[in-house]
Order: structure tokens, then C-alpha cells, then sequence
DNA sequence: GGCGTTATTATGTATATACATAAAAATCCT
DNA sequence: AGGATTTTTATGTATATACATAATAACGCC
């Protein structure tokens, strides 16, 4: 071993990556402690620790205290998608952005929302370069965003508007494939029962909903990411 | 100001994240230095740096030598969808999973693989309580995974046999709706047309292709996660 | 033997200090 | 003025040290 020192974390995390995928350190092996580690290495414990610590971020590495640290045994692919404000994701994609207003009415808030509150519901379409992109049907919660209910939306859209003015701590998000139905069909210009992508999102200020939104994408939409831009090796 | 001092690097994370939610710093804007934020929340600048670190990682935060560090102007939100061997998916549903080879070829590689080398193309079906849950169209590259031609694929998927065997450095990953045509509407039991969803996933190892999938699921499937499980604000 | 207490151990984190690095600002030279 | 060079500054990272915490192992008592 001709052991030169690794100088950063960086180079150590390489080194450790490398030992998994080479299978010297198998799923489920206990690797060394990383005061062993560190010695091995030439550095100190701490630098050993980032390294591992942005392993187990990664969810390659299992930490336990006392324990020790394992190989992961079912290192779950992780892929992050980024959920961008859909005029910049049409800007992106270097296409026109065009916002329509279809409809804005007070109605009561629909079950999924959880609220006993009147919500605002807002349905508008979306284009890129002048062809329908997405149908956004959304609902908030006038409770808890009530400067919602002086915005016309006709302008800016309901997406943007919340974004920069709604903070919210959490939420979820579903991805699903449907069949287009009903007056999509007639905004989207597509013919009945097409297949279209969904998605669903509520998101919450702590444990009060702010609003929740379904899109429902143009045919030919795709969602793509990388795995394993971070560290990963599986 | 009370000033009591904050002990540790995730207190101090929770405070710049009720002063962005507060809009004190709202987006754009340049918050202190470090060394300032250490003498105001009395701690050491590393524990500042571990605070704001980490909202960066989170996309929440803007840091640039020199410059400082500014709220992030459109944080976009990211949404982590785990990849779990298809067994486990099932299996953690609650679901008996059952496994059905359909064929196992030698071919020429499809394009998409970008390898001159032969390919094994590989169907099967995936079962939920004996009902189909999705079609797995995949092509293995014969080169970057020899070991795979030895394999019968007849008893443990390919989607089983290649996580525990073949490690991937990065990968791509992408998410369409779909209309169901050809043989897949038979294997899926489903009219032709129906829209189902479809994951497309390709592996490498450095630049050497290992192996490209389709997955076509059953109607009904729901990709499903949760943002903001993180730090997050927006 | 079984149960409660104490010691041990690996990770988690805070600290002060030092130096590296990127980028902007200031300076110098022609 | 203008281009090249130096200084300044904020973040990035490595280090030694110290103590906290969680979980196990060892011990001791009845």
C-alpha cells in the first residue's frame, strides 16, 4: 500500500466509494471506525466524519452510534426531481410562456383539503409557444392565505403568486397517468380518454393547508432526472 | 433582542429558517457573514457553516466565495422519489409478489444502449396478488455485465439480480404517460389505448452502458413522496 | 440466574485555529 | 484610460481537542 495521504474529503469519500463498488466492503459490512480510518487515511477523525456523514446523507452508508457503520444492504436508487415554477420550466425548455385565467370563484373547499374554510378555486392553462402545455386546477385555503382573495390571478398565475408569498414547511406530491376527460379535453385539444400525466401536490404551513393543486399535462410530457449526480455507486 | 445564545448548528438552522419564513430575509437578499452570525448567536463560525451548509445542499440558500450568501430567489422545490426493487415495492404494499419470465433473447443492442456489443433483451411480468403489476422490457449490455448470459432470469428478476451484482455509477431516469399497445395490453389484461405509466431507466457504469429498462405499470399506479422532510421553507 | 448499574465505545457535535480558494475591489504601471 | 497585478474578503476545509449521546457490554448484587 503505498499509502500517500488523502488531503480532503472529497478524496476520501472517493476512496470509500471505491471499496463498496469494488465489493471489498459488500452491502451489509462493517467497515472500520473512523478513528481507524482516520489513521489509515493520514487525517483527522473529523474529515473522515464528512465524508461518511455525506454517504449515510446519501443513503449508502447506515450509521448507528456505538455500532458503528454499514454498508447499506438495499442502497434505495434515490432520484431527486425538481419541481420549478412552470413558467420557468417552459423558459427553460426555451419556449414562449403564455398564462391564461380560466375560471376564479369561492366555493367551499373541497374534502382533500382538509379545512372547514371557504377556498379559492382557480382553473387556468398554461402555454408553450402557443400550445397548451398544462391545466392547472387548483384550490386555496382563504384561512390561511387570505391575501389570495385580493389577487385576480388574471395576470400572474396562481403557481408564481404562491411561491413568492406562501411559504409553506411541507408537503406531498403524487405522479400518475390518466385518461383525459371532460372540459380538459376541450383546453388540452385532445381527444378523449387521452393519456395525459398528473400530477398532485398539497402543501401545508405547518398543519394548516395552503392549497392544492392538480396539473395535468399536454401529451408527450416526460419527467426526466439523473441518478447519482451526488456520490451513490449502485 | 433576548440573545440567548443557540447551542447547536441545528437551532441556528431553525432560526435562519423562521427568518426566511418571516421574510426578514426575503429572497434575494444577502444575508450576514458568517463570522457575524457566529458573534450574534454566540457559537463558533463551523457551527454557522454547518447550519447554512446544509440549507444550501437544500437548495434554500445561494452561497458564493467572496460574495456571500443570498436567499435562493426561486427555490425550487425538490421531491425525492425512492427507486426500490420492484419486490420490495410490492412486498411493502402488503402485496404477495410473484415473478414470470416471459422471454430471454440474444440480440443486436438497441440504440439507446449506445454499445456495439450484443445485448440480452429480457420481458417479464411482475405480479401483485396475482393481479399483473407492471411489464419489465429490459436490455442488458453482454459486455459491462457478462455474468448476466449465465443467468437464466427465470427465478430472480433482472431487476433483483442486477442491484445485488452490478454496481452503477450514475444513471438517467425519466416518467411519461403512456397509451398501452401491442403485447403489452395482453400481459396487463388492459383495452388498448388505456393509459398507463411508464418509467424509463438507464444504468452506467463510468461510460459503459449496463443496462436499459422500461417498466409499464398496471392503471391505477401513483408514484407518491413527500417534499420538504428536509429543512425546505417555500 | 436475573436485574439494575456502571463502564466502554463509536458516532455526533462544538470549539479555536489555521490555511486554501474564488472573486471582487483596489492599485499600479504604462 | 486600460490592462495586469496585488489586496481584501467571504466561504471552504483541515486540524486537535473536548465533551455529548446512544447503545452495547461488563459488572455486581441479591
Amino acid at each position: 500500500m503505498s499509502h500517500q495521504p488523502f488531503r480532503n474529503w472529497q478524496a476520501i469519500q472517493a476512496e470509500v466509494l471505491r471499496r463498496i463498488h469494488a465489493r471489498e466492503w459488500p452491502p451489509g459490512h462493517t467497515i472500520p471506525n473512523e478513528a481507524d480510518l482516520a489513521r489509515e487515511f493520514g487525517c483527522a477523525r473529523a474529515t473522515v466524519n464528512r465524508a461518511l456523514q455525506s454517504l449515510a446523507d446519501a443513503g449508502l452508508l447506515e450509521r448507528r452510534r456505538k455500532v458503528g457503520t454499514r454498508v447499506a444492504l438495499h442502497p434505495v436508487g434515490k432520484a431527486t426531481v425538481d419541481i420549478p415554477i412552470l413558467r420557468q420550466e417552459i423558459e427553460d425548455r426555451g419556449l414562449r410562456y403564455r398564462y391564461q385565467l380560466i375560471s376564479r370563484n369561492v366555493e367551499a373547499a373541497p374534502p382533500h383539503l382538509r379545512t372547514e374554510a371557504a377556498a379559492l378555486h382557480i382553473t387556468a392553462l398554461h402555454w408553450a409557444d402557443e400550445m397548451p402545455y398544462v391545466f392547472e386546477d387548483r384550490w386555496i385555503d382563504t384561512e390561511t392565505a387570505p391575501d389570495a382573495l385580493e389577487q385576480s390571478f388574471d395576470e400572474i398565475s396562481a403557481n408564481e403568486w404562491l411561491v413568492t408569498t406562501a411559504p409553506y414547511t411541507h408537503g406531498d406530491i403524487s405522479f400518475t397517468a390518466q385518461p383525459a376527460t371532460g372540459a380538459l379535453t376541450t383546453w388540452l385539444n385532445i381527444p378523449d380518454n387521452t393519456p395525459v400525466f398528473v400530477i398532485e401536490r398539497t402543501t401545508w404551513d405547518r398543519d394548516a393547508p395552503i392549497t392544492a393543486v392538480k396539473l395535468t399535462y399536454a401529451p408527450g410530457y416526460r419527467i426526466h432526472t439523473v441518478i447519482g449526480t451526488g456520490p451513490m455507486a449502485f
